[in-house]
DNA sequence: ATCCGCATGTAACCCGTTACATGATTCT
DNA sequence: AGAATCATGTAACGGGTTACATGCGGAT
């Protein structure tokens, strides 16, 4: 169908796409100005990704309609087809795998952040849990080769502690985010 | 000199083969047992980059000396030239940059764990208290998001959380070790 | 009239991944 | 002898960074 599987890069364009139809400049602010701004794709990474998107058939582009009253200047603003969208939440529904789970800390709170008004409560709550057991496994992990690691020098050690503390705190804001969510009233309200 | 800067993974390797002249194998396993092996180097990334490192003279190999009684198997065994060894040093004491501070955690620990039996304590807790302060200014940036993001949607505020809560982790770390390196018996050894 | 911000794009370069190739040595 | 491990390397491919190019629109 659309070829190859995506970057991450590309899946989080399509994300922000789905999110809202945008031009590549859209994009470029948005990575500037939103937390996530420790990213800042340059344009030689940015417009060809979007290229790529379009020529997979997952996003299409529209010519200038301007943003408000703009006149009509020069934009392709992507907005996802039909493909596009499936391939979004398939990419949302990719289970946490505890093996990479520290690296890809980052993809799955973004992943996190773009499930908000596209999944029921329920499934961001499975999604949360199966986060939280995957920290906790490689959490164990940590312990056990902190356990079988010689003395001799201190500093590996310590570095070993730093990932530890960095993972616990993950795995405990899993947690509370779960119970918070649960606790919210999502789609009973006022139910006591 | 010695021409373009080196990329972080051409620091680390200079870096282990400072800590003990190796093979591009011996390296290969550094990576695969020890809590870094989150990254597992590819043979086309490893051999050239160590050749990079010998044409650039920070390197220089050695053919073959087998670690113990092995017999003559072809191994080219790495060790720092004298050029090798300054610069490696010149990129431990490059300062901690709070604006990128988050993204290059991982390369401040190994920085970190570079430093032992390499520098006086005094200047590893003047890393530690650099990093602390890096962390804390982040910190803050963050706080600062927070309170300026409107309340529409739950989930980015939430990421920005996991943001905090980890980054607050890794300051409490940095100092507890500060603490707890400054406590030891480090060049004063039974001093009271 | 000019400069700055918007907006998109291209080309050279570098580097990492994947996959394959090669040969020597040790184990069974 | 054959298989697995040691040990180094290369080639194709993809994608990101840097830097440059281009043109339009609004502001001074």
């Amino acid at each position: 169908m659309t070829g190859r599987q995506l970057t991450s890069f590309e899946h989080i364009l399509l994300g922000l796409v789905c999110m809202s139809p945008s031009s590549g400049y859209d994009l470029k602010r948005i990575f500037a100005a939103t937390p996530m701004g420790v990213y800042q794709p340059s344009s030689g990474a940015l417009y060809p990704a979007l290229r790529r998107l379009e020529r997979s058939g997952l996003v299409r582009a529209q010519t200038s309609p301007g943003p408000a009253g703009e006149s009509a200047r020069r934009r392709r603003v992507y907005e996802p087809t039909q493909a596009g969208r499936a391939a979004h939440v398939s990419w949302l529904r990719i289970p946490v795998e505890p093996a990479t789970v520290s690296r890809d800390l980052g993809l799955h709170l973004m992943r996190f952040v773009m499930m908000e008004h596209r999944f029921p409560r329920e499934e961001v709550l499975k999604f949360l849990q199966n986060l939280a057991d995957a920290l906790a496994a490689f959490i164990a992990e940590l312990e056990r080769q902190r356990a079988g690691s010689d003395l001799k020098a201190r500093h590996p050690g310590l570095a070993l502690d730093h990932g530890l503390a960095v993972s616990r705190a993950s795995l405990q804001w899993a947690e509370q985010t779960i119970t918070a969510l649960s606790a919210s009233s999502g789609t009973l309200p006022f139910t006591l």
